[in-house]
DNA sequence: ATAAACCTTGGAGTTAGCTCCAAAGTCAAT
DNA sequence: ATTGACTTTGGAGCTAACTCCAAGGTTTAT
């Protein structure tokens, strides 16, 4: 069976050495084998989890969740499908969350930039200070 | 003058005492006075200092762009309206990336709850566990 | 034989914005 | 006189997910 040393899984998934022991560390990658050498060592298996973890990462899951899907992921048979559900609408709830949060900076932001006339005078009475001076109207 | 000791001040615009040291080593918010036992004294103008920082903090923008507009703020005859408005615009920019970015895990997330039928039954065949697994078309 | 490239470990550093702590000094009220 | 609330300082700790480093051992190619 082909086996990869760290660098070249590294390599093969577009991650870094140090990431690969940092997931080792918080028990997401553990290398199933070592050699002589004392060198970690992947087979397939190990390939398929990282992408696992790579494609969690992409669609947003943090380590944390991250580690309770994979092991749901290990043993499915314990688990229900309500539950992996539960977690991918929790984290999109939060997602959501963050959104509406920064699209509150971004009214306020588009707010005051467009009350500004940007020109080339001194900012004596640029708008965007005074707004942010004066009891403000910004969040209305 | 009423001066205010640093746990009046912190009090009255709803921060810690921890906070307003921290912007003092910071530089963002220094205390103009200390009483004869070394206790940090604010006035008037420091309450409308804060109360600066608090809305901009509001509005989006981090420690260190307040940095920058409090020092534009302070001696605006050098500074142009102009400046002020491309730091705006620079932060709404920012603010509109993580939104996108965000948008997207929220996209997939979404996507991917959807397809799952959430039901008690064990998550052999998840099809979200799948989707995680195989070579996926969640992003498209 | 030796250089280059790889691997090991433990631990420190990064970012942002606080938050918490201990030991000590100060102030107001009883 | 003493309690309790307040303040000081310096420094450590927190979160997340790495990233970097040093000192050493291993493998591979020439």
């Amino acid at each position: 069976m082909a086996m990869y040393r760290i660098g070249q899984l590294a390599k093969l998934l577009g991650v870094s050495t140090d990431t690969l022991r940092y997931y080792e560390q918080q028990e997401l990658l553990v290398a199933n084998e070592r050699s002589a050498a004392g060198y970690r060592l992947y087979d397939k298996q190990a390939v398929d989890r990282l992408r696992f973890i790579i494609r969690a990462k992409e669609v947003g899951f943090n380590l944390k969740d991250i580690q309770e899907l994979l092991s749901i992921k290990i043993d499915k048979q314990q688990y229900r499908c309500e539950e992996v559900k539960t977690l991918t609408l929790q984290k999109r709830d939060w997602v959501r969350e963050k959104i509406s949060e920064l699209s509150i900076f971004e009214r306020s932001l588009t707010l005051l930039a467009d009350q500004c006339c940007g020109g080339d005078e001194p900012a004596n009475a640029c708008s965007i200070l005074t707004a942010l001076e004066d009891l403000d109207d910004t969040h209305q």
